[in-house]
DNA sequence: TTTTTGTGCTACAGTCAGTAACATTATGAC
DNA sequence: GTCATAATGTTACTGACTGTAGCACAAAAA
């Protein structure tokens, strides 16, 4: 089995509030514990919100630098990618790894139209590569 | 606020346990605990198969009938239909709601390929309804 | 009526998210 | 140099949920 450990973060294994937070950092792009605090509607305990930062790094969301003592945190990844990589796991957990059960799954349960998966493959099929470039490093 | 008590099951809050389960219950359609248990590589209790067929159905993933005494557990939706709303999830919470997103998503983290998807999406969209109707009940 | 077989309830340990207090340390003011 | 300030590091508690199972009870079979 080669043990395939490739654990990688898990998208659904986030809770409410860790979800909230991810979001904020996604919308604004890089933040300090602070600024989280003040866009969270909720009136949370600094070190709460700090606890959530410090395991949103843990689980591989977040990075951080640190500037004259303060945490400045980060995206490590577009929330495109994390949705991918969650729907690849749903595909091998409840398609048998068949994309396109899943893609019909998700026409079946109206998540989307036929006529509308047709439009967008297209338009992503023919799209240029300018969508999402978290890092604008060429491989 | 009228208790919104909606909770929907939430497709990635099972345990691996559960899912297993859930996957046997799929692909054989419908079984008794003591099935599970012969199915299921591991040497559990009876009671442990049985309380979490339990709780698969209180979370709404099974149904089952009595027939003389005995329980005969089925899936109350299929896995793709699951998948579906999963995926839905997967887009409201990362993706705020676009498909597309998700969709270039999946591209972007090499989920499926741009011809791939293009070619997926094609044979949907001209594809027979003859997938997975779970139920042919209208309500 | 005794045995068997299957279910109904209850429970306990482990993990994890939500939430936060308290200790520690680096900065800058005086 | 000392003190106050601001930020981080450490640790912890609670509740929910999952894995796992024991035990009492009822119905069917022997």
């Amino acid at each position: 089995m080669t043990s395939n450990t490739t654990p990688e973060h898990d998208p659904a294994e986030l809770g409410e509030l860790e979800r909230s937070i991810l979001l904020i950092v996604w919308r604004i792009g890089t933040v300090t514990a602070e600024q989280v605090r003040e866009e969270l509607g909720r009136p949370l305990k600094d070190s709460t919100i700090r606890t959530v930062l410090r395991r949103l790094e843990e689980k591989g969301y977040l990075t951080h630098t640190v500037e004259s003592r303060t945490f400045f945190y980060s995206p490590a990844e577009s929330p495109q990618r994390v949705a991918g990589r969650a729907v690849q796991r749903i595909v091998d957990w409840f398609c048998e790894g068949s994309v396109e059960a899943l893609l019909v799954g998700m026409v079946d349960s109206k998540v989307l139209g036929r006529a509308e998966l047709q439009r967008l493959a297209e338009r992503i099929a023919t799209a240029r590569k300018t969508s999402t470039p978290t890092k604008k490093e060429a491989k």
